[in-house]
DNA sequence: GACTTAACTGAACAAATGTTCATATAAAAG
DNA sequence: CTTTTATATGAACATTTGTTCAGTTAAGTC
């Protein structure tokens, strides 16, 4: 249940309202300094301090400090699952090669551009309560999924050559989630070069 | 400079000394609970109780609650470097296929045993003061860099492809740290076949 | 102009934080 | 038994924490 959507019940001063200036700036700040200093190091007048306001202010836009980092971790995932899927749709796929290097590529490139976003949906997980980190593990492994169905299909059909599906997804997608450790955007490399030589790693892991 | 080595200066009462039991107990709740709910979200007095003990007598055993994060941290980067070490010696591979195997098993078995300590190791680096942080980034770089050296002299030697020695070992080394995630003891697979499976995976990669 | 209400302030709250230290305890040494 | 000292207590400290709320401000509607 998300207070900022008090708004919407077509009231008075929708346009050029402060919420909807404040309210983002308040989860770019907590998302930022989440990332930095982690979820229980940062307090919510830091946060204020961020954003420009007092500490009372930001109970405008969430009803808790932990539904604050449960939103934040809630949007990514969907971000994630959204992105795939138009992804899946516009490289319209059918073999499981060109569908593997699809994952990969988009993998990569969503990844790398939201980087505090991962990093907190990898690190503070420990700090949601038992419902909400519920909800994120079953949207993660929806997404763990949508790989393995590729590596199944491809192993299926003979052009992949791959024992456990499941467990190659897992080992695939934390290679790949691993270039968030170390790229930087203005290094020796750049994104779809790292892009590509991801894609031959994968392909040779899978025997393709 | 840690105070718990004060005793070693050939003082009295070494043996059955208590400090000798409540120090090791401090540093194995410090890092349980670490793992478990992050550095900044636990107390001092969550330690304390968890060893039997009121807050004020940690303090015999480390100087701060950021050294006493720091210690647990060194001394695994320093268990990991000589374990390595001692495996690389014990298998003697003089050629690159045996030796990127031997890491790849010792890599899964050391950080599967040590799950705690991992985990804040990428965890909770940025709760370190610079010089801090940057010692044990000098230690996990000198590990990568083993990894890189067995990589680039496999494809000197032509019985490895791989254009970019450093990328593919920090993409193998994320691979096989991610083991960490989903690998439980009881599960379907035992340790050794979840160490098979690996070596394939990373021997496909490296084209050997 | 008067009125309404979204947005924010600033003070307040009890609880918890890391750390210190004078004091107590009990085990080893002489 | 007496002395020494490693080890632990328990109270105290100044801060900081998340959260609440009565009141202020200012932007919108009529």
């Amino acid at each position: 249940m998300n207070i900022c959507s008090v708004k919407s019940f077509g009231m008075a001063r929708t346009q050029g309202s402060h919420s909807d200036i404040t309210g983002p700036k308040v989860r770019e700040a907590a998302l930022r300094l989440f990332a930095q200093h982690g979820f229980a190091a940062v307090s919510m007048r830091q946060i204020a301090t961020e954003v420009g306001v007092q500490a009372g202010a930001l109970y405008n836009y969430t009803s808790d400090k932990q539904s604050l980092l449960f939103d934040l971790l809630k949007a990514h995932m969907d971000d994630l699952l959204a992105g795939w899927n138009q992804e899946a749709v516009r490289s319209e796929a059918s073999d499981p090669c060109a569908a593997l290097e699809a994952f990969t590529r988009f993998h990569i490139r969503f990844n790398t551009q939201r980087a505090d976003a991962v990093f907190i949906s990898y690190m503070e997980l420990r700090n949601l309560s038992p419902e909400n980190f519920e909800a994120i593990g079953a949207l993660r492994r929806s997404y763990e999924s949508s790989l393995e169905d590729i590596l199944a299909q491809g192993a299926h059909s003979g052009v992949f050559s791959v024992q456990e599906p499941r467990i190659t997804a897992m080992a695939l997608i934390a290679m790949l989630t691993g270039v968030n450790t170390w790229f930087r955007e203005q290094g020796r490399l750049s994104l779809p070069e790292v892009e590509t030589l991801y894609w031959n790693m994968v392909r040779q892991t899978v025997g393709a």
